[in-house]
Order: C-alpha cells, then structure tokens, then sequence
DNA sequence: TATTGTTATACTCTATAACTATA
DNA sequence: TATAGTTATAGAGTATAACAATA
C-alpha cells in the first residue's frame, strides 16, 4: 500500500505508529499541560513555570535552606541554580541571607511579596489543575496519578 | 505545628501538598522516562533524543517532505528546525534535497543509512517502552494512554 | 506580495570545570 | 582537604526579526 505524496499540510502526514505510544502520549500531553500552565499565567498577567512555582513552595515551606539543599531536591546542579536565584531575586520574590552558622552558605527565604505572590500563584495553579483535571472524575485522577507513579518506579532513573 | 529546620538532606525537606498534584506528578514522570530514554540509548552506544527519535520516523514515512511541513508537524518554529537538521544531517542520518518542483523547499530524506539506524533505534525504543510499561498490565496501559489524552484534551491548548 | 529556508540574536535549562571563601 | 556558591563556558531547545531566493 503507497502511502500518498506528502502534502504542504500537516494534517496529511503519515505518523504511522510510533512505537513509542506510551512516551509518545506522555510527551504530548506534559506539552499541552505546560502550555497550558503558561497560557493561565500569561492571561492572568503574571509570569511563572512550574519550575519556578516548585522552586517556591519548597523555599516557603523550608525557609532558611541552602542553595545546595534546594539543588539537590530540585535534582538540578548547584550551578544551575545560581541564574535561576539571581532572576526571582531580581523580581524581589526570594532573598538569599548570610547564614549565621556557616559562612559558605546562603539561607533562602521568600521576601514579604514573594509570599504574597506565591498565594496569588497558588490559587491560579489550582485554577490550572482544575482545567487539565476537567475531563476526568475524581476516581480516573486518582487513578491516573497512581498509574504515572508506577511508570515511574518503572524507570531505570529510580 | 513548627516544621523541623531545614536540614542538609533532601529527604528531609517538606514539601507540603502541592497543589499542582497533577502536573506536578505528570512533570516527575515525563522526566524520569526522559531519563530512561537517554539511559536505554546511552547503554546502547547510541545518541538520540525522543524528539530527533520521532522527526526520523516522520521523514521516514513521509520522504520528501519539506522543512516547513515538518516544522509543523513537530509544533515548532522552522527557524528551530534548521540546528536540529543540520545535527542530523552531520551525523549522515538525513538529507536536503533540492525539490524539482518547488525551488524554495527542500525534500528531506532519510539516507540509507539513515534507514538502517532507524531500525536499531526503534527496537531500542521498544526495549524502553517496555520498561516503562513494565509495572503495567495491559489494561493498565491502556487506561493510561487514554486518561494522558483525556488530559490532554481538557487543556486550553488544543 | 507571499513563502521557504537561513542567519543573527536572545532567552532558558542543563552540565562540567575552575575559582573563592569558608569550614 | 572538603564544601558552598559563583563564574566561565558550552550544548540543546525555543523564539522573533530580517534577509535572499523563489513562487
């Protein structure tokens, strides 16, 4: 069976099946999820990824950690970090303090109006879940997010 | 209730509910089966990422396509592209060629062998995809791949 | 005029290696 | 010596704007 010319739309293209249905379908929709988290920011003026919302949580919720500390719940390279600091720093949301203990480390905290922000964050990263969680009933989300854990136990990473 | 001071240990940190229980479970998963992927190809002695891993399957089945159908299909920028397929081409996996009809396009082929590394690649793939899938019954599978598109489908983006 | 591919440019995320201040 | 944070550097993914060739 030929499969037709390829044409000047995407539409007509032969995806054929991809062996890979299961990462593929993965992929797709942490694309769609994110763009969506990105539109309901974006509408409501504000401008965040779910990186930097996690960021966040995790220095409200252990004021005073290092930037070591936070890297490595991150699963990201200390180095990696520095820029990502220096920008939420710069939008006085977080401040690094000189720790009185140690004098290698910064103690990390969020600023007044970084708590402030983070619960105006909050409450649109709830309206987000809400809206990718719309089509699926309370059983199915539990069921999904169980499902995604074990795929990722699956993983050779863990 | 006080929380404990932030330790030197990531396992000790809190890290609360966060209310993104969705995204945020649906983010960790999406990255520990990039992982697995990099690791699968990794052992292999190979190199290939789940988006040049798809891009040749698309030019396979769809020889002779150009650079801008392709750009759409893949749902990014034809500047984008051009890196991407120069890598490829670099590596003698895939080729631009002048088409007859249009002189401003290009009709992107696999080489031969392109061809051949393909067939490695998607049997690696399968290997990976089987893990992943390991701690998943059939039914299980399924139920997950259609929940990811349920999802999917509740986002704003599509 | 409109489209295709390319280039220049600019962010962001990611890492490794080397430097500094401190322990 | 070892650790924390920074800087320099580099590669990959993403985009916009401008340009040349072609339609």
């Amino acid at each position: 069976m030929g499969r037709p010319p390829a044409k000047t739309s995407a539409a007509n293209l032969d995806r054929g099946l991809l062996p890979s249905l299961l990462g593929y379908a993965l992929r797709r929709t942490q694309s769609a999820v994110f763009a969506d988290f990105a539109a309901t920011f974006s509408t409501a003026g504000a401008a965040l990824t779910p990186g930097e919302f996690g960021l966040l949580v995790l220095v409200e919720r252990n004021a005073g950690l290092s930037q070591m500390t936070l890297a490595r719940a991150l699963g990201i390279d200390r180095s990696t970090l520095v820029p990502i600091l220096d920008r939420l720093q710069a939008r006085s949301l977080l401040e690094r303090r000189r720790s009185p203990t140690d004098g290698r480390t910064h103690a990390l905290e969020l600023t007044p109006a970084g708590t402030k922000a983070l619960v105006r964050f909050t409450s649109l990263v709830r309206k987000h879940e809400k809206r990718i969680a719309s089509r699926l009933s309370t059983a199915e989300t539990e069921t999904f997010i169980s499902l995604l854990e074990k795929v990722r136990a699956g993983t050779r990473s863990i």
